[in-house]
DNA sequence: GTGGTCTAGACCACG
DNA sequence: GTGGTCTAGACCACT
């Protein structure tokens, strides 16, 4: 289930888009499955409905989602490869800025590796 | 120099203070070193010298640089350690970040080693 | 056979009645023909009943098709002309479109009907 | 300036999108030029600014507007040909429309144009 | 001043 | 039942 946390700086509509994508991603959801309806996810959530529509909106428009109209909103065939993809962008994304970071410390990469090594250990044990 | 993205999600005050912090770490500024002032750093970076007054209090704030009246603001003597203690906490959180993905995409850790080791070496490439 | 497309913005009771009309106009059903019963109709576009039920009331409503009791719906005598007068007012709704936008394009008469023709030949090409 | 019609089914914040884009391809609003704060637009035409916000929002997501922080919100430098590209695209759209109408009428290719020409001269008369 | 987010609650069309 | 639109009004961060 999607946990949305109130105090995070990252907006409510953001955590659910992205938890959704998740559950897609993990299989929770398959393609052409049906997703909760909005009003049910709004008081499993206890947000707004109109935060989960938004949601669900952006979904839409990303191609992750359709709806069907008066039956509730499913999952694209396609969304998986998507998601795939995009998710290994966002890697990148932060993988760059790991590099930033490590220049402007002037460690070399075999510094940088290690670091990674370490952190990636620590955080799998968990 | 320091770039602005007006358009960036990160506020701008936040883009020139990890500007600054990465300039320190990067040796641009050495400790004592006298920062641009508010108004020409303002012009430079054609930015409201509001803005960069808040950059400038968050760094004093956070022991980065100080002010001396009437002179400017500083870098101060310890400043390069802790600017380099918070990059590896700022790398561990990319990281973290990295391991969060990877997980719903259900990557083991070779695999995710593997996609951060192209990464660094196509990024170091350039 | 009618085709629905159950994410398009145009509700799909408005795309039965539009497809009855062409299927009548192009001479699929003939004046007092009987046209497929709600229930069959809706198996076969799986569509709800009360879908089919809706579209059928429309165009009895505006003397396109009849009710008999207990017989079903048939093509009213008239409907052929109406629908011909009814397809050619819609006709110039899109044109009068085509002339909006071609407005804002700021494109003259000549270049308006040059990409009419265009599209016209490459469409009946199909 | 943009006028709302409120008893039109077409949403208002659609209508705001399709104004501003006339706008825009209309050279109203030149690359880089600010458009009305969203309250201004607001209290101008009427509306709530949520609604003017959502518009704004999807002008930004399709790349015809951008955001800067604090600032507002601008026309983009390649708007203007995405727009007439766009607007091709919907004038498409309604050719195909006519097309298929044409068919179910049983229409040859003479006859259309000519009906086109006919409503297009009638048309730009006003 | 700017936009961004969220809630509460209403009304609507569609299936 | 489903989603879609809109309003009113609040609170927030940023420039």
């Amino acid at each position: 289930m999607i946990r949305i946390n109130e105090s995070s700086p990252v907006p409510i509509y953001q955590q659910i888009i992205e938890g959704m994508q998740r559950e897609i991603l993990a299989g929770v959801f398959a393609a052409d499955d049906r997703l909760p309806s909005i009003r049910d996810l709004a008081v499993a959530l206890k947000v707004n409905p109109n935060t989960i529509s938004r949601a669900y909106q952006e979904l839409a428009n990303t191609g992750t989602i359709y709806f069907k109209r008066g039956q509730g909103a499913f999952v694209t065939q396609k969304s998986t490869d998507d998601l795939l993809e995009q998710a290994r962008g966002q890697m990148e994304k932060h993988i760059i800025e790991i590099v930033a970071i490590a220049r402007s410390m002037n460690l070399d990469r075999q510094a940088v590796r290690k670091i990674f090594d370490a952190v990636l250990e620590q955080q799998e044990a968990k």
